[in-house]
DNA sequence: GGCTAATCTAGAACAAGTTACAGACTTGAT
DNA sequence: ATCAAGTCTGTAACTTGTTCTAGATTAGCC
């Protein structure tokens, strides 16, 4: 068996995969640093996989067997930082009264913290929708930690299949109103609009049948 | 002045832009089909500019001259395929009783169609959303006439500003439950539950203040 | 028909993602 | 300390989107 590629989905304790040295970790934390950091710069475009691995001292080689493609690598920068996003948003809980009201006041307060570094923000979404299925494992990752964003937000524990699929229509909204808002098509003014309006999902009652 | 890049902006009546000849006009139609015939087979990333170029019998030059970028070329195939459903949907409007199953009605029957041609569907939606900002008319001109689509099966002509939000998030919600779609992230069956979800907002009472 | 500007063709050249490979370095087991 | 297996490095090659150029063709006009 080729000796290759296992290092690639340890990333996010998926499989019983051997845990990283000490120096394998802080290639992969130098890594995806740099590609913040250039994506922060100039978006999806600046994030070049032969600076991101001179940037981090990392041969090329090497790069690709950490992350084996761009995608890959922007999705994991994704979900670093959404991590430490969900982390920022535990801290302060929402203040709203209901559900809906907290789920938009939590989308609306990480839409703020994206405007802060609109080019970093777009080489993640652009990512995130490009990626095929050889990504899916991550992209599915990242779609479970904005569920639990959401799904805290809402203060749920055990929320019905209604309240599920609404969540996941939330998400849906959220991406797409992204995108929408970074390629210049949409103001600030409409996405917060539109995640208003999609979050008044949240309070209907379930249907039955 | 350069003499280049005219064409490209004429596709879609936008500017008072001289009209092609009748063989452009052939060559148009030809690369498109191509490019349609080769995203049919293999999606994104069969769609090869050269490949495009020879199938169609064009020089690669004036393929880029027609379509500045592979991104423009398939958003365009897009807006040709949109327009070709928009027409057979108006054929046979949807039997449901109210605005929203009407609209999941029409939607659910667009889906269908997409899933005839998988790939088809991957090359269109993944160059949508990857598009950048040099492509935001024609993106824009996408989610017109998907607007369209949507206010037509509702059977409005003068949508208020809530009506209209609530198709913006239906339009967000169709575009990135295809996509997880198809990267094979959710069933036919979660797609057809997330349209039906995101649907309900359109019987909702509109908001006040 | 002949002129001029615009367009088209063929093909080379360039850019960035990805792959391949030979040799140096680490790691873990003995 | 030594050996084998697995990793990392540096570099070149390959692929596909995009740009450039020189020369042929076409369209509109006299």
């Amino acid at each position: 068996m080729p000796a290759d590629s296992r290092i690639a989905q340890i990333a996010h304790s998926e499989s019983p995969s051997p845990p990283l040295t000490e120096r394998q970790e802080a290639r992969r934390r130098r890594i995806l640093h740099a590609s913040a950091q250039l994506a922060s710069r100039g978006g999806f475009d600046a994030v070049q996989m032969r600076e991101v691995a001179e940037s981090s001292q990392v041969a090329l080689g090497t790069l690709y067997r950490y992350f084996p493609s761009k995608v890959h690598l922007l999705v994991a920068t994704m979900q670093d930082q959404l991590e430490h996003m969900h982390g920022t948003l535990r801290k302060k809980p929402p203040s709203g009264e209901t559900p809906a009201e907290r789920v938009a006041e939590t989308l609306m307060r990480a839409f703020r913290a994206l405007q802060r570094e609109p080019h970093l923000a777009d080489a993640m979404v652009r990512a995130l929708t490009f990626a095929d299925r050889s990504v899916s494992p991550e992209v599915d990752q990242v779609s479970r930690q904005t569920t639990a964003i959401i799904l805290d937000a809402m203060g749920l524990t055990d929320p019905t299949p209604a309240q599920l699929s609404a969540v996941r229509v939330i998400g849906h909204t959220w991406h797409s109103a992204l995108i929408t808002w970074l390629s210049g098509r949409a103001s600030i003014a409409q996405v917060k609009i539109d995640i208003e309006t999609v979050c008044r999902l949240i309070d209907l009652p379930s249907t039955s049948d």
